[in-house]
DNA sequence: ACCTGAACACCGTTCAAGT
DNA sequence: ACCTGAACACCGTTCAAGT
């Protein structure tokens, strides 16, 4: 409730796009490298100053906050996702290019989990993949708002499948993985819940990343079966 | 790949449920009462230390790290979500009624959204909700697999659609909000996008929490819609 | 069995001062 | 115009020591 208007880097000019010192590309790009090799918590702005052979202050003069650099490089995540011309190969399959195509990014940098909705996505990247995407819901059929909510629906389903495999694999990755740990796990957890098991595929946990696959396939064929149903006849 | 086996709260007998000292109840209802006040940064080993009166790091006899702590206040927000018997009142009515239960609960603690898909839901509550949310896919028709498809499909919406409210709403009431002022911030970042502007009702912005309200509801029976689809015939 | 305090190795950010 | 270093107000966690 207190305080100063909403605001965000890619609404103000930036700092010189001129010749000496540091420059936002260079920030951008060590940050990344830092944030891919060491994830989120890896990114500090005393690392990055050092990365960048400067002192550890040195970055406010590009960027309000550490926020601010966030946002920088939030937006060269969007920058990797691919849209196809939904014009050439039909709405469907445009947007489960997209959405595969989303999961991919968000796994080559599973940073990005922390990021995605949760920042304002105003930068270039992100207005060309939001833009693209409305055109791709439009040709689909839909109109008025109903573009957005398709949009909106699409990008939450991948956003939140994605999020807890990415969420998986770092812990995994942290830890030793052992399919039979996790089967006894499992079990022990739902020790007074029969229900969890019954069915359950334990196999499943021999290859976890070919089931997550299978799930992701099956989430977003169903939402674009169901968004589909909701065209104007 | 380095290091131990991976763990959880849940799977560890918790330390003595008997009397002196403090209790794991306690310090969970402290920091719910921090986080619900000051949000996921507001929740310090020595904040919580103070308000119960105790040093800082008396809270590390009852939880090995924050991480755990962490994992015992998620499972509280599972305590807090409605699943109605799919018995009574059929599977499609019950799925809605656990979306829009989601959605307010984490509205409700804006934190949790930083922890759901992210925490290993290995808590009781979290058990009851999955187990009860397999017995109403299964109820539905949905066989092996399938079944816990068609429940990752469901909750990822709910996380991937609630998250950027919550961080809309954090955002906005951290701040002044002036719908004109937004007005003319989206205007100014689809400067070079002229189809984001196209179709979109600019008077969406005198009142964000409705048009999110009904945003939620076109994606939720979308999804519904798409998932009945899959049934076996 | 439970709690303490000091200490370690970090954070983001501000700001006066330098060039 | 750009960068620095010191300083401030924080973190999570470890550990020897206390009761």
């Amino acid at each position: 409730m207190t305080g100063k208007q909403f605001t965000s880097v890619w609404l103000r000019e930036p700092r010189k796009a001129t010749s000496p010192g540091l420059s936002r590309e260079e920030i951008v790009r060590a940050s990344i490298e830092l944030l891919d090799a060491e994830g989120l918590a890896g990114l500090s702005m005393r690392k990055l100053g050092a990365k960048l052979g400067a002192g550890a202050t040195s970055i406010y003069w590009y960027v309000a906050h550490k926020d601010e650099l966030l946002e920088l490089v939030y937006d060269e995540v969007w920058g990797e996702m691919r849209l196809p011309e939904p014009e050439d190969v039909g709405w469907r399959d445009a947007a489960s290019t997209l959405a595969y195509s989303m999961r991919q990014v968000m796994l080559r940098h599973p940073w990005s989990a922390d990021l995605l909705g949760r920042l304002p996505a105003l930068g270039p990247n992100a207005m060309r993949v939001a833009s693209g995407m409305r055109r791709m819901f439009r040709m689909a059929g839909f109109e008025g708002m109903d573009v957005d909510y398709a949009g909106s629906t699409l990008t939450a389903y991948v956003y939140g499948k994605t999020l807890p495999e990415i969420a998986w694999n770092t812990s995994m990755s942290a830890h030793e993985y052992d399919p039979d740990e996790m089967r006894n796990m499992v079990v022990t957890a739902a020790r007074d819940y029969p229900d969890m098991l019954e069915g359950l595929d334990m196999s499943a946990y021999d290859d976890v990343s070919a089931i997550q696959a299978v799930a992701f396939d099956f989430g977003l064929v169903s939402v674009l079966d169901g968004l589909e149903r909701r065209l104007p006849a």
